[in-house]
DNA sequence: GGTTAAGCGAGACGGTACGTCTGGTCTTGTT
DNA sequence: AACAAGACCAGACGTACCGTCTCGCTTAACC
């Protein structure tokens, strides 16, 4: 979100101008640190629905314009928000490899629970879940710099395991992938079920089953 | 939604009362029916975010208290729209059985893509999963009266297949069932690809790979 | 201001159509007069340039809405407010008619001068003269419900007099009255000078001078 | 208005400053003159209520700083206009003394009738009328630069007849002209009428009937 | 002739108020 | 009593300006 200084203006002084696009250099570093700290506060003490640009404003001590400037939305806050706050790229850095796949995969994907149980971490991400559900740009931004870089990093790390052979080598990674993530993802949006470690080694171990060399 | 006239008002004509409660046999049929049919028009024209009670009011020729006297949100009356309107009970009224699992997942898998590929379909039933996440009773009613059934009905034939032998006596049919729709979902709410028949076969053979007897 | 019941609008439903015009009948009274005393209270504390309508909606306790469905602007609110709250139609009610047109002519304007002193009948009075001299639409607004009712009160005295051959037949009442208001109202709007007793009865003096028959 | 720089502040070197008076041997010519010039097409397009000092430094060319650095409001920017660019030193340089009062003051009259029916000499004088009426400390110096200057003209002339024996040697010139300017200023301001030459012509003969000696 | 301190164009900033829109409640008169 | 209609209080929306505050840049004035 925030400023991509991208070449898409053509001549600017043109004839369809529109929108003054302001000057990124001069940015208030603090304005917008304070912007994103009281984003992730406020979303976490009443919600997606019930956060509001003016209440961000004042809890930031900023002028309401000094946000619209910089985004279009407040989703698109939220997501700066979030990206930069604490969600470092996603539920994890990298998923490990010890070797034993099932080990790794039963280990990053009980941390992932773990986190999406930390209302700090779930009230954002869900906000921004719920705004990419309606907002299909959103929901491509948001996938770009969150969803995706995790699925990326499954995918790897299945890779390295065919690579060893310890899973088929017919097997379609991104798929497997989604077979870990989608589970887990429409148990916790929808809320369908707790998300402990009984259930994420569960999966694990159904996805597992279905990708082994058949001996 | 709507109302359910249960016994929870202790005593009403109390000094501090509170909700009074409508009386169910007075209620206008027609009323009722064009409030659901302008709902599932403007969700389908505007969203579900842009998608007002006035507008619902004013469409169905009806005055806002109607609405506010029989549904607490604009979610609940999507609800009752979509389960009334068209969505007879989920994605599928049951998983056809001609014996060969396999084909009849797929089939049941690729009526659900055709049908979430509808606009008319889709866009209520978005707007239901997008409310759901952000409200954990709603969320209740939902799955109880939509996903619920539709998982259930992929449980009983799964179930009906491991008593045929096709799959193994030890798996978890609610966690296949939930592999089989949890990809579906997240790739259809978080729009990370298309709803295909390629997709969905490919993820049926993938789980079904993991349930099948090792032999 | 407030509310004409005037047979424009056409048809309604048509083309045009615009603004909904709200149903008078049901205008809650109580918030009406809530709106005009709040008006008066604070344009006289903060005078008319920074009188705002979100002020006079909170110090009356009523909805921004209430006063934008009925009132086009601040000054209309204070035209109403004025001409209901105190300013009985105008600097006076009537010239009173002794027989002694000088005596009774240096008794209202010295009584108009000590209204013009007193600031709760200064503060909306002038906000009120500003704003005409900036809407034409509004002068005409003010002028037939304030100043000419005043002028007409000084024509009909004159004329008496005339009658009574105190004055010459062929003065033009009209501009008899403005030579007694106009030095006056410059004098008081522009602060060229205090509106005291000496000020107002040389002004009498001065303008019956030109008046009376030449003998 | 501008900038006096007065030996008002004690210390300037001190702890507590306050405001810094600027250097005005260092003032940009050009930018002051493109400021006025803006102001008065400005207030002449869109009125004095709307007129922002936003636009005048945009139609300018100028910061908006170099605005604020130099004059304290935008009324204050406008009587520096007005008073250089075209009104110098009100309606009328002077009023011409051919013996004759009357068709003297008919003349000077009917001028400034003219002068305010022309839109361009109008919208800042009203402007400033207005500006004046809200703002004392403005109006004493929009009085001392413009109304005084005029009315001293009128009391210079009536001074010359009164000395040449033409009108009575007890009148109060200060009030008689005001009897001239008041309605005329009323008339005008208030749009209570047109300001044409029967009308100027009827109020200068209304007012010397008053001061012609006896005889 | 190089330094330095202003004025300057530009515009980001913290604010306030605007006029509009919608939420949810209340009132009125009709069916 | 439910209903259509819509006025009401409340408050967020996104915009427009306010007056202040940096930013570099230009332009004297004084070394």
């Amino acid at each position: 979100m925030s400023q991509r200084p991208g070449p898409e203006q053509p001549e600017d002084g043109g004839t369809a101008a529109g929108r003054r696009q302001p000057d990124p250099t001069r940015r208030n570093a603090r304005s917008r640190a304070a912007i994103l700290m009281a984003s992730l506060q406020l979303v976490g003490e009443v919600g997606y629905a019930r956060l509001t640009i003016e209440a961000i404003a004042a809890r930031a001590g900023v002028g309401k314009q000094t946000i619209y400037r910089w985004w279009p939305s407040k989703a698109a806050v939220l997501l700066d928000a979030f990206t930069e706050g604490g969600g470092e790229g996603g539920p994890e850095a990298a998923v490990p490899d010890t070797g034993d796949l099932a080990a790794d995969l039963r280990a990053v994907l009980r941390a992932t629970a773990d986190e999406f149980s930390d209302p700090a971490f779930e009230a954002p991400y869900r906000a921004l879940a719920v705004a990419g559900a309606q907002d299909a740009e959103l929901a491509r931004e948001f996938d770009a710099r969150l969803t995706d870089v995790g699925t990326e990093l499954y995918v790897a790390r299945l890779r390295s395991a065919r690579d060893a052979g310890q899973i088929r080598g017919d097997v379609d990674l991104r798929l497997a992938a989604d077979m870990l993530t989608g589970p887990f993802f429409q148990r916790w949006l929808a809320r369908r079920g707790p998300l402990d470690h009984a259930f994420t080694d569960a999966l694990v171990d159904a996805v597992l089953a279905g990708l082994r060399p058949r001996d």
